[in-house]
This record gives structure tokens, sequence and C-alpha cells, in this order.
DNA sequence: TTGTAGGCGTTATCAG
DNA sequence: CTGATAACGCCTACAA
């Protein structure tokens, strides 16, 4: 590998002044760093980061710790978030998995300790609380789309699902719904109640009786095992005289399910039932016909912003309370029509 | 940081010593481990992989990257395969994303040079053929999910869309149906056009005659911001009197969409009608009810076996022309069924 | 404006 | 079996 000596040699000038060039210091003649520059392209020199890290103690680098990557589909989402940032303010990303498996994340850090990360973004892959391995974190450490649990201390950036959650619910009443059903996701998960939170106080402050509303849950049972009722539960609510005019679905590949099963049942969407979602998960609110009204998680930017909030910390600005919370904006789409 | 020299201290010995220690190299007393292991836990000593870099000439870190990660929702599969073979090898992963541009791409193998790099896996986000930045590349690489154009010397690893296209026909054909429906993807897509040569390969073989088969274009136009017809293709193949009784979909998120025409159609599935997908997406094969019939993509394996080609690579081991072709297995189903 | 000396944390080499 | 010394590529500090 060509070094920058190599590149002093042919330049004729000492190996500082070549560093100098590269890190556009002040203090160098333009003549001086012509020939540089020329040096450098002809020999395709390009500085090892690995020999600066050494020195200034600084990576470039940020992690990126997942626990189920691939296992919801929207991850990408978030990482690529990152990468773009990363990819603007010349940083490099590492990307590391536990399988949300704990031996796995202890051996995650101490890779990431080993390289010298800048800081680290710490992903849970459904929304949640975390406690990341007490001591074991000594690198700045920013949580995305979960916050700390108590007595944890560290910066958090997540979405929004109750806000995210009421809006939809607003939405649907606008339209003149109140017989109401409602899928619920696998409580587990922070955002299942979140939302089913906001649906209820939504209706509630619409002024609409818990009678009118039909409540069931689509899915439970540990995260990435659970049982799935929700096609079964969509025929049920949908099966009766007196059936909901709107249905809303814990998240979309809920209400692809409940498209399915409104569909056998002879239903049309929007006309006769009025279906909604929550995530925006394109293949499927997009994918469905008519497309899915939603709510959109905004990981893009939980990826992007999330990084940013982690650039401050490591450079000593961000606080280690901040919690930021990122809207859920309702998307309008086909699925959804005023009631008749 | 604590270092290799604090270590030594501590324990009384050399940093050679640690450092033999460290890497298991022979020629140590047991005594001698002890105490340097002592020392080690003690301190918290992790060793500085930048400096070991600047020594050693290797990084132990492979890159990955992708061009349109998270657009297609599997790309978290390859990744995660990688990933498994990293944490179990002792690698560490760095992920960067081109979004398909060139500009971006060369910025990548300037960061992966910068880091040096033991290898580097180019990932296709759709199967085709690629061109890697000619000279630009001096790190050994393998391509994923896609070879190598003409004239470029790249190992590759991608999977059999030919087979398991052919696989699926015969399914299909041994439950009895002969007029058969098929929604082509994207031909710009490689994968695409091996798909429905397989299908017609497999119908020409048993004796189906041309006409009995109904081809359409499902979706055309530049990747990523294609037209999609699926829909309503379906809808007119679905609504004649001597429709199909079977339809072969592209992939598995057409299938969706030939799901929900069927359905508003007043068709079965698969009582009235079979659908059979392509790529074992999970979302939407199981999330279709009945669940769906369809050939499986091996990601995660493209992407394990993908790492374990590279290293072959590394160590100067594997062979440049090296395809290999991973089965897409038919995975059957609920969605199809033994014609009537 | 430029160059020299030295050191970052590690490993290779070779002597003890 | 163990240790001293040099070297990897770069940057800091200081001198010229």
């Amino acid at each position: 590998m060509v070094s920058i000596k190599d590149v002093a040699r042919v330049a004729g000038v000492s190996d500082k002044t070549v560093s100098r060039v590269v890190n556009g210091e002040p203090n160098v003649t333009a003549d001086t760093i012509e020939k540089v520059k020329l040096a450098i392209a002809d020999l395709g020199y390009i500085p090892n980061l690995a020999a600066r890290s050494i020195r200034s103690n600084r990576s470039y680098t940020i992690g990126i710790v997942t626990d189920f990557i691939s296992t919801t589909p929207y991850s990408g989402d978030i990482v690529r978030g990152v990468q773009d940032w990363a990819s603007a303010n010349g940083r490099t990303v590492l990307l590391a998995n536990t399988d949300g498996d704990p031996v796995r994340e202890a051996n995650v850090w101490r890779t990431f300790k080993a390289h010298r990360l800048d800081g680290v973004l710490h992903v849970a892959m459904y929304h949640r609380t975390v406690a990341p391995a007490a001591g074991e974190v000594s690198i700045p450490t920013v949580l995305v789309n979960s916050h700390a649990e108590d007595g944890y201390d560290y910066p958090s950036i997540e979405p929004d699902d109750f806000g995210g959650s009421y809006a939809l619910t607003e939405h649907l009443i606008a339209l003149g719904h109140r017989r109401i059903g409602y899928i619920r996701l696998n409580p587990l998960l922070l955002g299942a109640n979140q939302r089913l939170d906001a649906f209820l106080a939504a209706t509630r402050a619409a002024g609409i009786p818990e009678a009118d509303l039909v409540i069931r849950l689509g899915m439970e049972g540990p995260i990435g095992r659970e049982a799935n009722y929700v096609y079964q539960q969509a025929l049920e609510i949908l099966a009766v005289p007196d059936r909901p005019t709107a249905l809303v679905c814990g998240n979309d590949e809920m209400a692809l399910q409940a498209y399915l099963a409104a569909l056998s049942l002879g239903l049309r969407v929007p006309d006769n039932l009025t279906i909604v979602g929550f995530d925006d998960f394109r293949t499927v609110s997009l994918g469905l016909k008519p497309e899915l009204t939603t709510a959109a998680l905004p990981y893009y930017e939980l990826g992007r912003q999330g990084a940013d909030m982690l650039d401050q910390l490591i450079q000593g600005k961000g606080s280690k309370q901040e919690r930021r919370v990122l809207a859920c904006p309702v998307v309008v789409r086909g699925s959804s029509a005023a009631i008749r």
C-alpha cells in the first residue's frame, strides 16, 4: 500500500507537508499543494484511517447495534437514514446484530470498543424500552426506536405512536364513523398500547360510547413467535349484522389480513368498510387495492436524526436527557371514506 | 484507554508477552498466561484493532456495498447472513449504500480502501448483472445476488430463479392445471426473464399448448419507479368465462394483488383459483390467507455463503471464476390445490 | 512556510 | 520461554 512517505518522496517534500495538504491545514503554498496533490493522484494514495485513528483516538466510525434486523421489514429504512447521514458527514457505519441474545450483545460491545468507535446507535426493531448492558457502555450511545428504562440515562429518539393513532382516529371520526372495530397489536410492543390508548382517547373525546367499539386482540405471545388471530378476528368482527363501518388495525400487516377477510365476506373497501393501518409499510400500504390509509412511521428520519443526535453527543454538545419524539403523519389513501 | 503496556506493567511481563497471550501464540507458560489474563480482566483491556491493522495490514473487517438497501424488504436477510458469518468468524462488518449512484459508489470504494478492508461483498438488491467500477476495485470482491458482466472477473453467488420457477410450474402441472395465467415481473430484472423462461419450458415439456397460457406484463419502467399494472391485469385475466385455473405471479407482492383481484371477483383461493408467487417474502406469503405457495429465495444463505466465499478469496484459496448458484425450493402452502 | 523528532498501540524479528 | 528493539502510517509539538 502506498503511504504518506511515498507521496512525500515523489512530491519532493516531507511527509508532514503531505499530511497538511491531505487534512487541509493552513500554511502551505499553493505551489506545494499543487505538487502534493499531483503526487497523490499519481500514486492513488488513500490515507490509512487506522493509523489516523491511533494518533487521534477517533475512528470517525459509528456503530449500529440492532436486535432483530430483517425480521422487521422496515428496519432497512432506519439503517438507510443513518447511512445517508454518515455518507454526508464523512463517517463510516459499522453494523452488528444481536438477535436479542445478551451474549452476542456483550460481544458486539467488545468489538465496538476494539474498533474505538466514536459512538453507537442502539436500534430497537420494535418500539420498546431498553436497558443497554449497564456497565458495558462507555461509548456515547443514542437509543433509536426505544427509550431508556427508568434509572438509565441515554438520549433517545422514537416515533409518536400515540399522536399518530390519535390523528388517525380523528380522521375516521371526521368521516362520520362511530361504530369502529379495533384489532390490537401484540401488547408486548410499546407502540401497541400507545396506539390503543390514543384510539380510546380520541373516541372518548368525540363522545363515542364504548359500546360502539369492538376491540379484539390480534396477536400475542413472544415477539417474533407470536400467535396470529387477525384474520379470524376480522371475520368475526365483520360477519355480524350491525358490523362496524370502520376497522382500525394495529399495523399495516394486520390491515392486509383485514382486507382479505372483508373481501371474502363480499365487502368492498371503502364502500362498505373503511380500513386503516399503521406504519405505512409500503409493500403492504401501496400493494393493497385500494391503497391503505395509515399513519407513517418515520423510520428513515429516526435513523438520520438519531445519527445527528449521536454526533452532538460525541462532540459533547448533546444532552443525555434528550428524548426526541417524531410525528407519525396520517397518510390518507383510498381505503378510508365517508360513511354513507 | 488502557493499552497493552498497562497490562504488561500490572502483570509484570513485557508487552510482547501480553501480545502473545492475547493472540494465543505458543511458547508461554501456563503460569504467565494466568498472570496476564488476570491483569487483562482487572484492567478491562481490549486490544486496539486499528493499531493491529497498521502492523499486520489486515483489518479483519469486511464491507458490504448495497445499491438499494431497504427498498427491497428482504435485503435484511442477506445482511443478516453476512453478519452471522462474521460474528462466528471474528470479523466485523462495515455497511455502505450507494443508492445506485456511481459517484457514491466511487466514494464507498475510497472509504473501504481507507479502512483497508480485507474484502467486500457487492450486494445487488435485485438479481442482475453488474460491472463494479473497473479499475477501482483492488480489494477481493464477491458479487452477491448478481454475476459479473462479460469481461469482468469476479466470483459470484446468486439464486437459481430458473430452477425455482421450473419446479413451481411443475407443481401446478402435477395438480392438473393446464390453463395457466402468468404475470411477469419488470423485464429489467434478470430474474424476471429466467422465471418466465422456466415457466415456458416447463409447460412446453408438459405438452401444454401456448394457447392455453395467458401471459401479461405486470410492471415496467425503471427499477424502483416502475408502473404497476398487476391488479388490473389480474382482473382482466380472471374476468373471462374460460379463465385460467391457476395464476403464476412474478413475485409474492404481485400475488398479493392477484389475491385482491380474485377475491373482489368473488373467487376463492384455492377452490376456484390457484395462485403462486415467488420469493417467499414472509410478510406477504404468510400474511395472505390461505398462505401462499411460492419458491423461496435463499437470501440468508446468499449472504452467509457469500461471506464464506469471500473469506476463501481473501486467503488466496477461492477462484475468481466461481459462480455459485443456490436453489430456490418450492414451499407448498394453502394457495395451490388440485383442479376439480 | 516547511521539516524533524517522537510517539500512538500493536506486532515482527531476533537475541537472550 | 521471554524480552528488547524496530517498524507500521500518521499526527502532535516544536524547531528552523
